[in-house]
DNA sequence: ATTCGTGTTTCAAA
DNA sequence: GTTTGAAACACGAA
């Protein structure tokens, strides 16, 4: 589950073990992976960079973009649904794996990296500071669309999916279904306040070890994946609805429309 | 045995 | 501007 946090988590993870470690080549098995560019040989990486969701490696005068999308995760192990391997001269390898096959890697020179995501329009990242109710009033407080719709909108915000968009508004309090023009001063500043501490609170849980094995583990989410269960705040069983496509969780208790 | 739903983002089209 | 559906893909659950 590639939310912002865990993005981070595996950036931090691949870092410690690819940079400096000498020459690095990624091997790559599923070429359905590569959507763009042709893939160098043996370099060093300098270093692993996070744009909203997207991994950016500086791999000699290459640029790597790798985005995990649904199911990419890293494993130190071989198993099956291995897309990739990274195999760093003086370290262990590291297998990228991704079993639904849409995670993208795609590889240009480092002075296109710019131009490549500034076709991509991503808006400012919302985290890890927390950022003034006229931060988020400017970039989503005109939309006529649910707020919940609004926080997803990668043009404005980067970065937030659509699990982090129901447990933030759950931790503000605020309903999925208000429209993003009506949020209040007071209510931008409690989500802008839970988007922080929604993905301080995974990246404290989800420490680089467990970033390895994200399958198989319980829910850590408050709302996400929970209709019917109780709202951990009030008891109220927690509803779902779709919007825009996509399934929305909240507690009609503490999140009155 | 089919069909449905699934964390991502980007399109086209209504 | 907004919303919807589809697409990329594989797989477990219903």
């Amino acid at each position: 589950m590639p939310e912002l946090a865990e993005v981070e988590i595996v950036r931090r993870a691949l870092s410690d073990r690819l940079v400096g470690q000498g020459n690095v080549r990624l091997v790559i098995r599923d070429d359905r992976l590569l959507k763009v560019g042709v893939l160098g040989g043996a370099a060093p990486i300098r270093q692993v960079r996070r744009r909203a969701k997207y991994l950016v490696f500086e791999h000699g005068q290459d640029c790597w973009v790798l985005h995990l999308r649904m199911t990419g995760r890293i494993s130190r192990q071989e198993e099956p649904g291995v897309r990739a391997v990274f195999t760093p001269e003086h370290a262990e390898p590291v297998f990228f794996v991704d079993r639904r096959c849409l995670g993208e890697l795609h590889v240009m020179p480092r002075a296109a990296e710019d131009a490549w995501f500034a076709r991509r329009k991503l808006g400012e990242e919302p985290w890890p500071s927390v950022r003034p109710v006229a931060w988020w009033q400017a970039r989503l407080g005109g939309l006529r669309s649910p707020i919940k719709t609004a926080l997803m909108r990668q043009d404005r915000v980067a970065g937030l999916g659509n699990i982090a968009a129901s447990e933030i508004l759950w931790r503000a309090r605020v309903a999925p279904q208000r429209l993003a023009r009506d949020v209040e001063p007071t209510e931008w500043m409690a989500i802008s306040e839970a988007t922080v501490v929604h993905l301080d609170g995974l990246l404290a849980v989800e420490n680089a070890e467990t970033a390895y094995v994200t399958q198989g583990g319980e829910n850590p989410f408050r709302v996400y994946g929970r209709r019917g269960e109780r709202c951990p705040e009030c008891g109220t069983g927690v509803c779902r609805a779709v919007q825009a496509g996509r399934a929305s969780f909240w507690c009609p208790s503490c999140q009155p429309r």
